[in-house]
RNA sequence: GGGAGCAUAGCUCAGCUGGUUCAGAGCAUCUGCCUUACAAGCAGAGGGUCAUAGGUUCGAAUCCUAUUGUUCCCACCA
């Protein structure tokens, strides 16, 4: 076929059938009588770009539901985005800056104005990258966190866990971004290591001399202005004399008590810990149980107030140089020790957090985790790998109350109303908590003015636990054909640091509100590292571009590139090399198509020649466990075994072994029948491997055939059959290994590949084999003749393979002594390994308590290695 | 500080309930080849004390213990 280029080229066919794909509907499922297959996609952030862990991911999910799909389930793949509330506020709060304006100045709605606008600009631009990933989502059904839908489902079950009293507002030590001036629950800090230093600040006791003062080690000395204690340990010898004393603190000349606590660990620093009740969560602890006063000395964004004297105003860090300078210059500072120590930061704005104290919107999780963690200890929701049940089981065990309020404006807004009297109502509207405030305070309202929503909103994660129901609208109307239908879903497929945040509390959710599991399985994809191990970051800058990728390997090759390098669970060292395989894979299954594309039929359809059948049940044996192992394969989720699998299948067997076995002579037609028979073989590759490279299948699935008018995706997948015929192929295996032994005889005596060599076999099963296997032998082992024969060959070179002895005349280019060496070397190597089956037989303990089989067949390697060495003799000496 | 996992060829990994699937695969490497599908290729080859030390067993990459190294998760150490 000269109109077929030599090289596979993506870029065209990938688009062409991506748009025939959509055109057709393809991705679209509505119910039916079929059994369902459903897998959410998890939703990336609404204005995010795609990187290299979303190509995984969706690669993951899209084998998973192409492969359903041809199974014959109704599979869905559902698309959307999450509003991203914080990082998107933050993102929208940056670009507001750049334009000169300070969301300070904006209203609430002025402020969401922008960010819809935002949304609307970048919103969905990583949906159209998956598109050139192949991702088969039934894009109709693409979904959005903050839509009318979602919204509404989201208020409505804050409203009715309000309702159980599992959601209540308290005051708390939260953890607080003073970035982007909200709280974060405890899962959206991030610990980093950081070199400080460790102060040691001089507290003066009140009454005592120049020389009496107590030393105190801290890491903040900018907090002691909110100091309201000295604590030591009870134990503690050094101090029992001053516990009950007061002492002055530093530069602020405040007095506060020493008080004692077994908390304080005696050997950290001098054993004196200051406490600090507003920006600390131990001394939180510590000062509710002594009672202490609590001063709140910093303003929201992390400046002093006015409780910070004379460094009012300035930034905690910036107090904490001039603080430093001052307390030095009074000689209050007796050393300064580096430190390494762990800081808490926002994953988001990764600005440092400040502990603070806040009213915030809680939901009580005791009673959500119990059910959540029983269905996973017992596999009714299975883990992949396994190994996160722990991870799980830990935190679900330990959980705290799950803080939901963010002091954001990009989210679903807390249905929380307050009242005059400052009593709160919650309902889904206005009007309904204006009917509730009515009946309850009647008092307090005289119109629907007088109340006042909660200005905060709520954690995006609040929306996101709810999303295998809400995309089906399955709380909004709990009985609708959708969700009774696609519910729960099949496979879940999500990165491990997420578990927490997302898998979790889908659990509960789904449980809560559906009485029922959100999926039933969890497959928890890697990290993606670049070749350093290290993780893949935008601040690094080793992530490379996925739809450059694409556009130089491929879809195709990228989405076997990155299932190549990603067993189940482990990390995932990316390295481009992969990518550079699934094109080259692409590319040899393109030229395999050119090459029998290009064959001439022979018109008249003749029955098969032996050889061609051969070859033909040969490969269709090897395809039949080629399926059986795939099926393996996907029930433990070896993805990257599975691809492995096929390409070792279509490189090996059916390219360098069948192809070649069948392959015409030049200018030569090929049988009709066995023609056909290769085509539907080629066919049948074609859709298992469909779910991992879909473009260049269905390119190929139309070329082989015209009468394929319909899509390869909708074709249904080969079944393993049974039986499979094990004597062929234990034959054709002894064949390939005596092509290989002529073949490896050339290259070691550098005869050119075109050289013909003639061949004669010695032993019992020799004429039989020369008569089934000959003509395949002679034709990939490009022999002159093959023949049987009863006496070693003169002036040939010998090899001996199975029980047949090979003998391949070379005439005058034998070269005798590198023969006999390589005999000797032979012997010697049998004799070791007979010496170490010898031993072992002759082991009392081993014969009497191995099973009999092992010990059968340590005694025919015994005899085998016998018979061999015996050949290997008698050949040296007619040598 | 607590917990979990991992350690097998240069690299990335298979190796299930101990024994002919036991030391494997892919990539990389080396040696020949521009052989009329493919040099993004073909043919062949080399390469590992299965982290270390003990133990259990007739038999250990596989089970047990310890050690070392490594990764991850959790935790309020100033």
């Amino acid at each position: 076929m000269r109109e077929i280029s030599s090289k596979y080229n993506p870029q065209e066919i990938e688009q062409k059938w991506y748009e025939y794909w959509l055109e057709n509907n393809c991705f679209h499922s509505e119910p039916d009588d079929r059994k369902p297959f459903t897998i959410v996609i998890p939703p990336p952030n609404v204005t995010g770009v795609l990187h290299m862990g979303h190509m995984l991911n969706n690669t993951i999910q899209d084998v998973l539901v192409r492969r359903a799909r041809m199974q014959g389930y109704n599979a869905c793949w559902v698309p959307g985005t999450d509003h991203a509330s914080i990082a998107t506020e933050a993102k929208v709060v940056a670009k507001l800056k750049e334009d000169g304006i300070d969301k300070k100045t904006l209203t609430r709605d002025q402020f969401l104005q922008h960010a819809w606008q935002w949304k609307e600009k970048h919103g969905g631009i990583i949906l159209e990258q998956l598109k050139k990933l192949g991702a088969s989502c039934d894009w109709q059904r693409t979904r959005f966190t903050m839509e009318d839908s979602l919204y509404e489902s989201v208020i409505s079950v804050f409203v009715d866990l309000y309702n159980k009293g599992l959601i209540y507002r308290g005051v708390r030590m939260v953890n607080w971004d003073p970035a982007a001036l909200t709280a974060l629950s405890d899962e959206e800090v991030v610990f980093k290591e950081q070199k400080s230093k460790l102060y040691y600040l001089k507290y003066m006791i009140e009454g005592g001399t120049i020389n009496d003062y107590l030393v105190v080690a801290t890491t903040r000395p900018e907090t002691i202005m909110g100091d309201t204690a000295v604590c030591v340990n009870p134990n503690d010898e050094r101090y029992k004399h001053i516990v009950g004393k007061r002492v002055v603190v530093p530069v602020v000349g405040r007095a506060v008590d020493v008080i004692a606590d077994e908390y304080v660990d005696m050997e950290f620093g001098t054993g004196a810990l200051k406490i600090t009740p507003a920006h600390d969560i131990n001394d939180y602890n510590i000062g509710l149980k002594h009672k202490l006063e609590s001063i709140n000395i910093f303003n929201d964004n992390a400046t002093l107030n006015e409780h910070g004297l004379a460094y009012a105003g300035l930034d905690r860090f910036e107090c904490r140089r001039k603080i430093v300078k001052d307390l030095t210059e009074a000689g209050l500072i007796e050393r300064i020790e580096d430190y390494n120590n762990k800081i808490g930061c926002s994953e988001r704005t990764d600005a440092v957090i400040e502990p603070k104290l806040s009213l915030q919107w809680f939901l009580k999780m005791e009673t959500l985790a119990k059910p959540a963690l029983d269905v996973v200890m017992s596999d009714e929701i299975r883990f992949y790998p396994n190994k996160f049940k722990n991870t799980y089981k830990h935190w679900m065990e330990n959980v705290k109350d799950w803080c939901i309020s963010r002091q954001l404006w990009w989210g679903q807004r807390i249905p929380a109303y307050y009242l005059p009297n400052r009593e709160v109502v919650v309902a889904k509207t206005k009007e309904e908590a204006y009917q509730t405030a009515k009946e309850k305070f009647p008092t307090a309202v005289h119109s629907i003015e007088d109340l006042k929503q909660d200005d905060d909103v709520l954690d995006t994660w609040f929306s996101s636990w709810l999303w295998p129901i809400s995309v089906f609208d399955g709380i909004r109307n709990p009985n609708n054909e959708q969700i009774k239908y696609y519910y729960p879903t099949n496979d879940l497929i999500t990165a491990p640091e997420i578990i927490f945040f997302w898998v979790a509390r889908m659990i509960m959710a789904g449980l809560e509100y559906r009485q029922e599991i959100p999926f039933k399985t969890v497959y928890f994809t890697g990290i993606v590292r670049d070749k350093l191990g290290r993780k893949m970051s935008k601040s690094l800058g080793n992530s490379p571009d996925p739809i450059s990728l694409i556009e130089r390997y491929g879809a195709d090759g990228v989405r076997m590139g990155m299932l190549l390098a990603s067993p189940a669970g482990n990390d995932l060292p990316f390295d481009e090399a992969y990518c550079e395989q699934g094109r080259n894979f692409a590319n040899k299954i393109w030229n395999a198509l050119r090459l029998v594309k290009g064959w001439q039929t022979e018109d008249v359809p003749v029955p098969s020649k032996h050889n061609d059948n051969t070859a033909c049940l040969w490969i269709e044996t090897k395809f039949n466990n080629l399926l059986s192992d795939l099926e393996d394969d996907y029930s433990k989720y070896r993805l990257s075994e599975a691809i492995m699998r096929i390409y070792r299948f279509v490189w090996d067997d059916f390219c360098s072994w069948f192809l070649e076995a069948v392959k015409p002579a030049f200018g030569q037609p090929i049988a009709k029948i066995t023609y056909f028979r290769i085509l539907s073989l080629f066919e049948k590759i074609m859709q298992v491997l469909h779910p991992f490279m879909p473009f260049i299948t269905e390119e190929i699935w139309h070329l082989l055939r015209e009468s394929n008018q319909t899509t390869i995706m909708l074709s249904s997948m080969p079944q393993p059959k049974a039986e499979n015929d094990t004597t062929l192929l234990a034959d054709f295996a002894l064949m390939q290994e005596i092509i290989i032994s002529v073949r490896s005889v050339r290259n070691e005596n550098n005869l050119a590949q075109k050289i013909e060599l003639p061949l004669f076999v010695k032993g019992e099963t020799a004429s039989d084999f020369c008569s089934v296997y000959g003509g395949l032998t002679a034709k990939l082992a490009n022999l002159s003749e093959i023949e049987p024969t009863s006496v070693p060959v003169k002036d040939a070179v010998s090899k001996l393979v199975g029980d047949l002895e090979l003998f391949i005349p070379l005439g005058g280019n034998i070269n005798k002594e590198d023969e006999k060496q390589k005999i000797e070397d032979e012997i010697a190597y049998l004799e070791g390994f007979m010496a170490s089956v010898e031993k072992k037989l002759s082991n009392a303990n081993f014969v009497a308590k191995a099973p009999q089989s092992v010990v059968a067949g340590e005694r025919k390697k015994q005899s085998d290695a016998e018979e061999k060495i015996n050949l290997l003799k008698s050949r040296l000496s007619q040598l």
